[in-house]
DNA sequence: CAGTATCCGCGCGGATACTG
DNA sequence: CAGTATCCGCGCGGATACTG
């Protein structure tokens, strides 16, 4: 469990692997997809996923240097948790409000 | 995706849910599952999932008070991004070693 | 037992500036 | 474009002490 809580470590993490899912990205693609990540925060996270086998990185020799980043094999097992995150988000978000009148005061 | 990665947000939110949902546990009893936690972080995170519809808490009338944590139906709806991740989490495990050679220096 | 209050440290992540 | 280095702030979480 504590390996799997890692996998999603960080912030930003999940929005990376969540792009990265749709189709392998480039650096500069992702820092547009995801609006308010940082290129350093970017970097970091990126390397993690690398170390941990997640993604791979394939530099690319266009004249403009680029990298494209991709899920690995092991990177997209994580996408189906990705997604049943998000649809237990959803599921939240339209329970909420009919159901418990929690009287939150934030 | 905000949404999303916020239900899991907070290092120790992925334990207490993965723990919750194999049974209702009283807060000692969370203490006990998940080594290393503090009753301020644990207070913290039940609070959160309170507010956010996930878990419930109901005040048992025993002679030493005591209290039950449940997972509400919507969040049982997490349990499958929970094992989905730790599935993944397992076959990174295996794939790693001796695939990638990667010569991390860290 | 079930929490809460206070204090505090560390790590994540932003901003900025810079390199290849 | 694709990063990295430095600096810094904030929030998460631990330790401790305390209450109902």
């Amino acid at each position: 469990m504590d390996e799997a809580a890692a996998l999603l470590s960080g912030a930003w993490t999940p929005h990376v692997l969540w792009y990265l899912s749709k189709q392998p990205r480039r650096f500069g693609e992702l820092r547009k997809d995801i609006p308010g990540i940082s290129a350093r925060t970017l970097s970091a996270r990126l390397r993690e996923l690398l170390e941990k086998g997640v993604v791979t990185c394939t530099p690319l020799a266009t004249s403009p240097p680029s990298a494209e980043y991709a899920l690995t094999e092991i990177g997209h097992k994580i996408v189906p948790a990705l997604t049943a995150l998000v649809d237990a988000a959803l599921k939240l978000r339209l329970g909420q409000a009919p159901a418990a009148s929690r009287r939150s005061g934030q």
